[in-house]
DNA sequence: AATTAATATTGATTTATATCAACACCCAAA
DNA sequence: TTTGGGTGTTGATATAAATCAATATTAATT
């Protein structure tokens, strides 16, 4: 562990929205107790089963966020990056991490003590509705993702995959794909072989193109449409 | 709509356990600004895209809550019944309902105005703690159904819905199930057809036991074999 | 540079599950 | 009493997607 003193909770570019709800004081309280660590590709930051000590930000990079299921197969919730809470919902019901978190890059991620959330909740009421605002949100963005997986099939999963990939995790028309087909698959609800498989048509179709991990999005119209319709 | 006025917010033996965190100011402030009104069997209560204007709470019946997906198929999240708040994460983020609700047989609802909700949520901490608590755990139930519909299969899937309802619902190993083929299927993601084949084969396997609407579980063991395994 | 281990790719085959179609049943309405 | 819409049931068929298997490629390690 280590700490940046330049870089506070107070001038943070990168911090969760939901702390401009604090004053100063509960702002240095929360930078008092946090503590930085970095962590290599690959590296587990938390581990479903685990206790919800800390909530988790990432300052730099990105992770995935994975349930591990029944016989070895993940299923990839979210790929987080810096300014989002990621402390998971059993926090407030069994003190349980209900999934995992994996750096895919490498990655420098901030540590609070649960107990300091929790006051925070307790004793500010801005900061209370903030985080029932995160939690909905990501709540609603479950819903979708369930939605999706039960009504959509492969082609349309993939095309929405590759669409919230650009439009909110990498903001990039052409970005460069941290996640393997593995993963891919993982996040969509298939196979790798089936990741592979479409990517390929995709890209046969010029919808996108691919050199090795850098995919770039030709041609989003017909992706959308992809999407809606699969 | 009609108002019982020997059943209050302060005396309700069906209320949201989190209402017990208020004075008897905010429960006399809750009862004030409450109304009741009666569903007849298949009556939408609300719809999927409207305003989530008032929070609902279910004192009689059932009801279920439903997303309606892309090409007229629905998707059953969840059966509500009493006690249980209603309103939805879209409260919190855009103000619209993302799921209908329907009632199942003849149910009672009270409507409290989702500006009270918001009102207690800024004044009482307990209370803001205690909705993060209760959307924390429905977030996990998605988790744990997201999980279930992208890994396990048919078997799986309905063997849980069934000890689901089983337990959690209709707390009772044999139950008057008041959902349809289509609507078991809704919940378990799978077609009628699917849904009446394999209740067949559970029911010949001497699993459960099926007269027209009445559901007995036989077989549990059996059934959470399947339900883990499937 | 050599060896191993992960990842990616491709094709052939199998399987789970949806779809389609036909019919029986029951309850509500004309 | 008949009609008709929703529901339930069963069987035959189609299809999406997983699995299996083999090979290619890239990355990691000795």
């Amino acid at each position: 562990m280590f700490k940046d003193s330049s870089v506070t909770c107070k001038n943070c570019s990168c911090r969760w929205p939901n702390f401009d709800n604090l004053t100063d004081t509960q702002l240095d309280l929360l930078n008092g107790s946090r503590f930085q660590a970095k962590f290599k590709p690959g590296e587990i930051i938390f581990k479903q089963g685990s206790p919800t000590s800390n909530a988790i930000f990432l300052t730099s990079g990105f992770a995935k966020l994975y349930m591990e299921g029944y016989d070895g197969k993940n299923i990839i919730l979210a790929i987080a990056k810096p300014g989002r809470l990621i402390s998971g919902p059993g926090t407030y019901v069994d003190n349980r991490h209900h999934y995992s978190l994996a750096s895919l890059v490498e990655t420098t991620a901030c540590f609070v003590d649960t107990s300091v959330i929790k006051k925070l909740v307790m004793e500010n009421n801005l900061f209370a509705e903030g985080y029932l605002k995160d939690i909905s949100r990501k709540s609603l963005d479950t819903f979708h993702k369930l939605l999706s997986f039960s009504q959509k099939k492969m082609h349309g999963r993939l095309a929405e995959g590759l669409i919230h990939l650009s439009d909110d995790i990498f903001e990039s028309q052409r970005f460069h794909c941290y996640l393997t087909r593995q993963e891919l698959g993982e996040m969509t609800g298939m196979t790798k072989e089936s990741v592979v498989r479409l990517l390929k048509e995709f890209h046969d179709e010029n919808i996108i193109k691919i050199e090795d991990h850098i995919i770039e999005i030709i041609d989003k119209p017909k992706l959308q449409k992809i999407m809606i319709s699969g």
